[in-house]
RNA sequence: GUCCGGGUGGCGGAAUUGGUAUACGCGCUUGACUUAAAAUCAAGUGCCGAAAGGCAUGCGGGUUCGACUCCCGCCCCGGGCACCA
């Protein structure tokens, strides 16, 4: 017999079995009940897989595992989200095509991937790069499109420098580009939007329904940003004219000293000639519009504004004549793009009312905040609690005053009532409509057809794939006119429509496409004829588990949620949301505790430790590293633990006989305990309490053969291929990932005797063993025990408590 | 500023309807085996103390017979959002 564990023969040769018997494709035909689990498939960097990636697809193939053995047909796929920014840069650098180093990247990713002994349906594997594939990406497009959910629009984008290329607001991190890290202007610049907004309300109100973890579902429903208040409209004295804000304090109306447009706002145009310093407001407005947003809202910046002389509007609650200004602390984009100012009530108006000498009138009376000494040496100095109002901006609700009939009454209150007054009910939301359009090559092209007669015209579906053409030179230019202008024989076509000279669209999708619907083409991955056939779609849809990364909530996650409603809506899909549940994996960090990167030099490469010590040891420390959903820190050391585990099971085979002393009270604990944890994702003590039961079986010279397969069966998710093959040597039938999970007997588990601990005072004495439960007795023994006994000798027992089965606590 | 997480030995971490704090693993110490080392096996390992005992879960209070766990306040670390009216 071996002795030696060679993880290398064993993982090799249990690879090509498994794959040669097709043990982890989806069976379509089968009659067992469906489950769908997700992990995000990657971008097939040249670096190659990521020890993250390892831990977030071994999580989910443990799950599958799991699930195949509980009786579930599983759909474990993947795929690879190929177009994107990496792979043009280099090409821009070098030359080479990105095709060729995606292609090379994505057979690196296979055979990585492979090695990990991850149970995916390989058959089904899917590309976002496939013209196959991408024609339905396009085609969806086409759908938005006649729906009205595309649009092409100038809006000012977010525009970075060194990618040059327009960047989605979920892009744009701090104030510079989430990838480069370069600086962020606005550019006015023609381009396709998709109308997500229209979805807003029904991407909130869907989340409540979902088991998604509740971080994912509070960050998108604060990227959603829904914002309940109303709308009032300000006349313009003398003036046809009217400006309607919004706001969510109706009740401070009284206070409201001015009103302030944000410079982009239309109205200041239409009012011009009555602006008697327009040309002061203009140099203004230019100076905004070429202000960054990271100069924008810098710590500390002073308030910045014009008033627009001539102009003033009238107070609807009071009647009273009020300036107004234009100031970039107003956004645009958000609400209507102005504002009521209540400087008394609201710190960034007050700042403003400051500077610019505006007067500052109280409605709200403010309610004193109770302040609580907080050290002992205010305690012990005999500070006593006080209140204290603040004095200058009380932003609270309260009770109102200078409010004429609405004086007296609470905030709430007067909210509904002088909404029903002066205004209307109005919900605003923060989300934005997404930019879609990249001024780049490697991408979806956008499927349409610009002509001069007839405008935007859809390539018709019949088209599809619009193929992105062969090029050279990927570099796009100055303006950011995308390279793909370069290819004028595919620029230059005829209109669909009028047959006239006609131009196709040269801006590309953004790689956040190709991933917003990848999870339905693994459903029928080869089907030329639709995106996925009905009867599949019905049949796997939704996924029931989605692992991935945090970093793609408010990206790709919302985003492939909004694709489905609308897919629903058109009726190619029968469900409304796509994720059943949704969990996520934290971030491995290099072993200085720092983010991995090829610069800090601390990039562990997966390879290498499937050499050297195996993958069933790489998936095994990756769950015992920490929690499942914390950030924790590689430590290849750490790798050993695993490692003498696994040594120890193989040695352990020696030892196991056909015997009747069995542990059954350990290992039915072991099972309860294995299953609860993988279902919850606390792989680490799932883990731990195998390490327990194996340490437990090797104390006796003898392991019972039921006892060993049974930690085998538990085992084999995380570790397949060992188990495999000591599944095997201990006469097992069939593939172990095949046999059904194991299950626990309550009665088992429950010990015969308990272990009691006595206390006194609340701290722990001593402690016996007790074979019932009978509280006198057991409280006797408590007070009889030698640890005990001197501390009952000053004073009588004032009160003995006996928590059953576990403790005594005897309170002097 | 605000919203989520988190703070426990030398290190990763375990423990939640409040009931033995430090499971499991790494590291370290000692011993066995070895010419030696590695590997392996055995014993030990929160801190102070010779011991008895005392002290320890970021800090300060509180509730309780009993608090890592609950309440009040604060500090620090990671992440999201941020002039959002």
């Amino acid at each position: 017999m071996e002795h030696n564990y060679d993880h290398k023969k064993i993982e090799e040769r249990w690879q090509a079995i498994w794959e040669e018997k097709k043990l982890n494709e989806t069976d379509e035909k089968s009659n067992k009940p469906k489950y769908y689990s997700l992990v995000e498939f990657p971008y097939p960097s040249g670096d190659g897989l990521h020890v993250g990636h390892v831990r977030s697809y071994t999580a989910m193939d443990i799950i599958s595992r799991k699930r195949r053995r509980e009786g579930f047909e599983i759909l474990f796929p993947i795929g690879y989200d190929a177009f994107g920014l990496p792979a043009e840069n280099f090409a821009v650098k070098t030359g080479i095509h990105p095709k060729i180093t995606t292609e090379k990247a994505i057979s690196n990713f296979r055979k990585q991937l492979k090695s990990m002994g991850l149970s995916f349906d390989w058959s089904r594997e899917i590309k976002t790069i496939d013209p196959k594939y991408y024609k339905w990406t396009q085609w969806i497009f086409l759908k938005l499109l006649e729906n009205n959910l595309a649009y092409k629009a100038k809006i000012p984008i977010n525009w970075c420098q060194d990618c040059r290329i327009g960047l989605a607001n979920e892009e744009v991190t701090d104030g510079v580009c989430e990838r480069c890290g370069g600086p962020v202007d606005k550019r006015e610049k023609e381009q396709w939007m998709l109308a997500i907004t229209k979805y807003a309300e029904r991407l909130l109100s869907s989340l409540e329904e979902l088991d998604y973890i509740l971080p994912v579902k509070v960050q998108q429903k604060n990227w959603i940003g829904k914002s309940e208040g109303a709308e009032i409209s300000f006349n313009l004295k003398f003036l046809d004219f009217k400006i309607n804000v919004f706001t969510t304090r109706v009740d401070t109306l009284f206070g409201a000293t001015y009103l302030v447009l944000s410079p982009e706002h239309k109205i200041i145009s239409n009012l011009g000639p009555n602006i008697s310093n327009l040309n002061e407001v203009k140099e203004y407005i230019k100076k905004a519009a070429s202000t960054t947003d990271i100069e924008r809202v810098a710590e500390g910046r002073e308030k910045t504004g014009v008033k627009l002389e001539g102009i003033s509007a009238i107070n609807p609650a009071n009647g009273e004549e009020i300036p107004v200004y234009t100031a970039d602390y107003v956004l645009s984009h958000y609400g209507s793009g102005a504002i009521m100012a209540v400087p008394a009530h609201d710190e960034r108006d007050y700042q403003f009312a400051k500077k610019f000498n505006l007067p500052v009138k109280k409605v709200v009376e403010a309610k004193a905040i109770l302040e609580i000494p907080r050290n002992a040496e205010d305690i012990a100095s005999g500070a006593k609690k006080r209140l204290i109002i603040k004095t200058e901006v009380y932003a609270g609700e309260g009770k109102l005053i200078n409010s004429g009939e609405f004086s007296e009454m609470e905030s709430p209150e007067a909210r509904e009532k002088m909404t029903e007054k002066f205004g209307r009910r109005k919900v605003t939301y923060k989300l934005r409509d997404w930019v879609f359009s990249r001024q780049r090559y490697w991408g979806e092209p956008i499927p349409v057809i610009l002509c001069k007669k007839c405008g935007v015209v859809p390539v018709p579906e019949s088209e599809l794939p619009v193929l992105l053409p062969e090029i050279s030179d990927f570099m796009p230019d100055e303006d950011g006119e995308s390279p793909l202008l370069k290819a004028k024989d595919w620029v230059n076509v005829k209109c669909p429509k009028c047959s006239g000279a006609a131009q196709r669209e040269t801006d590309v999708m953004p790689n956040w496409a190709g991933s917003s619907w990848y999870f339905l083409r693994y459903l029928d991955s080869r089907n030329d004829d639709a995106l996925v056939s009905k009867e599949k779609e019905k049949k796997w849809m939704p996924v029931d588990w989605y692992n991935g990364g945090m970093e793609h909530t408010t990206l790709h996650l919302l985003y492939s949620r909004f694709w489905y409603k609308f897919l629903f809506d058109i009726g190619a899909v029968s469900s409304e949301e796509p994720y059943k549940k949704r969990t996520s994996h934290g971030f491995i960090l290099g072993e200085d505790n720092e983010k991995m990167s090829k610069s800090r030099g601390n990039v562990i490469n997966p390879d290498e430790i499937v050499k050297y010590f195996g993958a069933d040891t790489l998936r095994l420390y990756e769950m015992f590293i920490g929690p499942f959903d914390q950030a924790v820190v590689w430590s290849t050391d750490g790798l050993l633990g695993p490692r003498r585990f696994l040594d120890k099971l193989y040695k352990a085979l020696d030892r196991v006989k056909v015997i009747k002393s069995r542990k059954e009270s350990l290992m039915h604990q072991s099972v309860k305990k294995v299953s609860e944890d993988i279902e919850s994702m606390k792989f680490n003590t799932a883990i731990s309490a195998m390490m327990i039961s194996l340490n437990e079986l090797l104390k006796d010279e003898e392991i019972s053969k039921e006892d060993y397969g049974l930690l085998l069966k538990l085992l084999a998710p995380f570790a397949p291929h060992i188990t495999e093959e000591l599944w095997q040597k201990l006469g097992g039938k069939g593939s172990i990932h095949l046999t059904p999970w194991p299950t626990y007997d309550k009665k088992k588990i429950v010990k015969k005797t308990n272990l009691i601990v006595v206390q006194v005072n609340g701290k722990v004495r001593g402690q016996f063993q007790s074979e019932n439960s009978d509280e006198e007795e057991i409280k006797k023994t408590a007070l009889n025990l030698d640890k005990v006994k001197p501390y009952l000798e000053d004073g009588k027992a004032r009160r003995v408590i006996y928590v059953k089965d576990k403790l005594v606590n005897i309170v002097l």
